[in-house]
DNA sequence: AGCCTTTGACCAGCG
DNA sequence: TCGCTGGTCAAAGGC
């Protein structure tokens, strides 16, 4: 494959629907349940993307109200089975993220875009409580991003709108699932312009029938969370799901014995907006040399990279982007697999992100995997749901 | 030559 | 039982 398609993993994402037929929100119950449990490989996962984002642009948080409590409030938790703490606890490193960029002012925030996928089932009104229909966290994470949008918007750029990937993995079924609704704004660095405040007011307008704004976001920045973790993998299929903008790539891992599936959605401008991973690997990471075959898109990735590396410039997160999940596991490969690096990781890297986290949660006691994962921009947090199954979330 | 993507068709689950 | 939908298969083609 040829560095023109690098950035497209999933193939040409072109039965996408540019149109953005209107989504009806909530009119789908089944979006935001996690069947995961059930028989098999079965999952449901909302993305954001699917989300009428348009929607509910935009929540307002009263002055002196923090969002991070809300992440933090037991409610949020409540749907949370088992293991609450951990979960909690992961919270807190989004925040490092976006959070540091700007801590303080959101007195009267204004929470977009991927808060819909919370809010819009709340018909506009924020509120936090549990997830009706779902077990799975996700809307917990939601929240948190919001905080972190919350807290993003007191910084002009980027950021604005951090793509949320949520993870989810069945434990029970060996399911790994991993979502991402990636909105990828850029990183300030890169699309300033687009990334911007206007990110949210557009965000905010979404509702107003801009609905290419949406992906406008993500176009602004090639951006994208590569489907590459560091494994290989082989496309056998791709469909249109109803509901979705975009189209679904099916991906395996190629390596023997090794079932794990993924599928993702890929916005027309190529950024992924939902990242589902299947099984865990049981099997060691290929040679990075052959790492970004498949779903790689190294001149994204790497674009991002960079983009992830004045993030933290600016923020002197060290662990932001992939920063915290790549250093945290995989000690035996490749530690230096960070953002900051710009190495071949980074290339990797974004869409390592879901694989790692497989591999991460794999690797060790899921839970003990609870931690939160900064990958391309993306925190990721890996929690569990009611049914049992873990989460991640990813942000970008 | 090998591997991967593409894509239409097929199959199974569900309402 | 039928239709819809999501997931998978497999042939064809490309790199």
């Amino acid at each position: 494959m040829d560095a023109t398609t690098l950035d497209h993993p999933s193939g040409p994402s072109d039965d996408f629907d540019p149109g953005l037929t209107g989504f009806n929100p909530g009119s789908d119950p089944t979006l935001f349940s996690s069947t995961g449990g059930g028989g098999g490989a079965k999952y449901k996962l909302m993305s954001p993307a699917k989300l009428p984002i348009s929607r509910s642009p935009c929540l307002t948080i009263p002055p002196g109200l923090s969002p991070t409590s809300f992440l933090e409030s037991p409610v949020l938790l409540s749907n949370m089975k088992a293991e609450p703490s951990p979960t909690t606890g992961s919270f807190l490193k989004p925040q490092m993220v976006y959070g540091s960029l700007s801590s303080t002012s959101y007195s009267a925030t204004t929470m977009c875009s991927d808060f819909d996928t919370f809010d819009e089932r709340n018909s506009g009104s924020f509120e936090f409580k549990p997830h009706a229909g779902s077990n799975m966290v996700t809307t917990d994470y939601n929240h948190q991003r919001n905080d972190q949008l919350v807290q993003g918007q007191a910084q002009p750029q980027s950021l604005v709108s951090p793509p949320l990937v949520k993870s989810e993995m069945a434990v029970s079924s060996n399911e790994l699932s991993l979502s991402a609704p990636v909105h990828m704004v850029t990183s300030g660095a890169s699309a300033p312009a687009e990334g911007d405040s206007d990110d949210l007011s557009q965000r905010g307008h979404l509702n107003s029938g801009v609905q290419t704004s949406q992906f406008d976001h993500k176009g602004s920045g090639p951006s994208v969370i590569s489907s590459d973790d560091g494994y290989n993998w082989r496309k056998y299929g791709q469909k249109h799901v109803k509901g979705s903008e975009f189209p679904r790539s099916y991906y395996k891992c190629t390596h023997p014995n090794c079932e794990v599936k993924k599928l993702f959605e890929r916005s027309h401008d190529g950024q992924i907006t939902e990242i589902i991973y299947k099984g865990t690997h049981d099997h060691p990471k290929p040679q990075p040399s052959r790492r970004y075959n498949t779903g790689a898109m190294m001149p994204i990735q790497e674009e991002r990279s960079e983009k992830a590396s004045s993030l933290i410039g600016r923020d002197d997160k060290p662990s932001s982007i992939y920063g915290q999940m790549s250093s945290t596991n995989e000690p035996n490969s490749t530690p230096e697999r960070s953002p900051v690096t710009g190495n071949d990781d980074s290339v990797e890297g974004t869409g390592s992100l879901s694989n790692r986290m497989a591999e991460e949660i794999d690797d060790d006691d899921p839970f003990s995997k609870r931690r939160r994962m900064d990958v391309g921009g993306v925190d990721v947090t890996p929690v569990v749901n009611l049914s049992g199954n873990h989460e991640l979330l990813f942000r970008l």
